[in-house]
RNA sequence: AGUUCGAUUGUGUAACGGUAGCACCACAGACUCUGACUCUGUUAGUCUAGGUUCGAAUCCUAGUCGAACUACCA
């Protein structure tokens, strides 16, 4: 049995709301994307939540691109947003689109004039914007407020034909100039642009702001709960405002805090700052928060759901520590990535007591958490790569690994005795020179020793090499957004270090993009999508945890 | 300044008038053919001041602090 887990608020309204038979007991949401660029794991989090509830109380969750803005908006921002929500492993009951709805929003529109709740200005967006007041004082009705409805409904039928030109004039519902939410002060519904739009091509001229398409939208398709994040909490008075005059579907709209992480930012502007000038390589740059930045990350669907499930959902302010997301990561990873061995930064091990051209062939476990893993060849012979970190002259008492007259043992082969070291005229150490216990052999082993260390390795012989691309977060502070000066200015130097070429055990020669493994001891990496046979290429997911590295640290 | 929303260990989130809990992080230990994983344990919190109540994180009042809002963007 799961355990009990408590509601957040927004299942707590849902539940009450079938309690009370609300709706029917139906529930319906809806995820609403502006395809005007690429989605970050902001978006998952409201992806997960909407599709989640729908899940959760058997009801539905709709796709909407809400492409009221021809300006800003084209087809292949649809076709990724699509690729990652599914990628993401939630399929849409509808795809629908807000511009499906012009023409009965144009009715709705219609509708208001005839209310004498709406009309055509002519003013300039400076004239309306100088009328609008402040936060504390109240705005100036528009000299155009009075018109009869017979000339406002000409005069919005001729801006639909087309007769005026962008900012000419405009549709305002007509609510109070002095209300104390701004957004109340006679709020644009239409404005004019002779503009292509991606779908409805040029058959229209005039355009519904936000505010008049978004709530319904939601009222055409019977959306029960309408979630958005804690910004527009405040246009929700309009929301209701137009649905009650046109006594439409009561779709409600209910706010949640949008996520934040550190060690990074999540404003489109900005991180179309980084890919503009080149601080990333794109949008899908494995150090982005994008969705398709972490997908090449190596990233899973399923650590990026943990992830929006574990941190929940509330209303307050909150910036989420990026090790909770890397944890979701390597809980994943942990099951599910065969371990490999790759060296990255190699000293040449050899090994005195085992022959030249002799060769050994070891079977060794893919993972040990998954017990249907299976075990994988890996050739042995007297000349390894091993790391440089490995081994030091001069150990401390709580080094477990090479060092002289330390035993060791190398994974999935045998016990070896370090016996010292070769240097060149400089004093770099060049090789390290051991003995092997014949009896140690991996499975076999009747030497009845215990060793401290176990270290990777990879057969000279045999190696393959690859390049590796190790990541770090982009920032070097948590939150750059709210830093002193410009967020740019706390961009991590070295968010990315190309290895060139690193030791890899043949079994992963033929690895494809996407194939996620553990380097033994160095951390998750994946294939990438630049990757090619014989050319291959790892992006770090995220490192090991490292308790040795800690107490260095330490000193 | 006005309106609206919010405030629980370092971080995220529960507790719905009745034992402040869970996860991450950090720390300590056990285990380990990955200094990983796993397991055990430790540290640490209700913004402030009043009030209601047998009892308040929770309800009330006042304050403090934070966020959002004055685009022909969404």
């Amino acid at each position: 049995m799961s355990e009990e887990r408590s509601l957040n608020f927004l299942e707590e309204i849902i539940e009450n709301d079938i309690e009370m038979g609300a709706n029917d007991g139906r529930v319906h949401t809806r995820f609403p994307p502006e395809p005007n660029g690429y989605l970050h794991i902001g978006h998952a989090t409201s992806i997960c939540l909407n599709f989640g509830l729908a899940k959760k109380y058997s009801g539905k969750c709709n796709l909407r691109f809400d492409d009221t803005n021809p300006v800003t908006e084209e087809t292949e921002y649809v076709e990724s947003i699509k690729n990652d929500i599914k990628w993401l492993g939630f399929t849409w009951d509808n795809e629908l689109y807000a511009s499906d709805y012009f023409e009965q929003l144009y009715d709705f529109a219609v509708q208001l004039i005839r209310k004498g709740l709406a009309y055509v200005d002519d003013s300039t967006a400076e004239e309306i914007a100088a009328t609008k007041g402040s936060l504390v004082t109240p705005g100036i009705n528009s000299p155009y407020r009075e018109r009869t409805v017979d000339e406002n409904l000409q005069l919005f039928a001729d801006m639909r034909a087309g007769k005026y030109k962008d900012g000419e004039k405009t549709l305002r519902a007509k609510v109070d100039m002095a209300h104390p939410n701004l957004l109340m002060r006679d709020p644009l519904m239409y404005r004019i642009k002779h503009e292509h739009h991606h779908r409805t091509g040029d058959k229209w001229c005039i355009y519904p702001m936000y505010d008049y398409a978004h709530g319904q939208s939601d009222s055409i398709e019977q959306i029960t709960h309408s979630i958005c994040t804690l910004e527009f909490i405040h246009h929700r008075p309009l929301y209701d405002w137009f649905i009650a005059q046109l006594g439409i579907f009561p779709s409600h709209q209910y706010e949640f805090a949008r996520r934040n992480l550190t060690y990074t930012v999540m404003s489109k502007r900005k991180l179309l700052q980084l890919v503009n000038e080149n601080h990333v390589t794109g949008w899908d740059d494995p150090r982005m928060p994008t969705v398709s930045g972490m997908r090449r990350r190596g990233y899973t669907p399923e650590a990026i759901r943990q992830f929006c499930d574990t941190i929940g959902i509330a209303k307050r302010e909150n910036i989420t520590d990026i090790s909770m997301l890397e944890f979701c990561v390597r809980e994943h990873l942990n099951k599910t990535a065969n371990r490999v061995m790759a060296v990255l930064d190699p000293v040449k091990l050899v090994i005195t007591n085992y022959p030249g051209g002799q060769e050994d062939v070891f079977d060794i476990e893919n993972n040990p958490e998954d017990p249907n893993g299976g075990t994988r060849k890996v050739p042995f012979s007297n000349e390894l790569w091993i790391e440089r970190e490995d081994f030091m002259e001069e150990a401390p008492k709580k080094f477990f690994r090479l060092a002289p007259g330390n035993l060791v043992r190398l994974k999935g082969a045998f016990i070896v005795k370090c016996e010292g070291c070769k240097k060149d005229d400089s004093g770099n150490i060049t090789e390290v020179h051991c003995t092997y216990l014949p009896e140690s052999k991996s499975g076999h082993d009747t030497s009845g020793l215990t060793v401290k260390g176990t270290i990777h390795w990879v057969s000279i012989a045999h190696a393959k090499t690859a390049e590796v691309r190790m990541y770090d977060r982009l920032f070097r502070v948590e939150d750059p957004s709210s830093e002193e000066g410009n967020f740019k200015d706390y961009i991590n130097p070295d968010s990315m270090q190309i290895i060139p070429s690193v030791y890899i055990e043949p079994a992963l020669a033929d690895a494809v993009p996407g194939d996620r493994v553990q380097f033994m001891r160095k951390g998750y990496f994946c294939v990438d999508t630049e990757s090619k046979p014989g050319k291959l290429v790892f992006n770090r997911t995220v490192t090991l945890k490292d308790a040795w590295a800690k107490e260095v640290k330490r000193g």
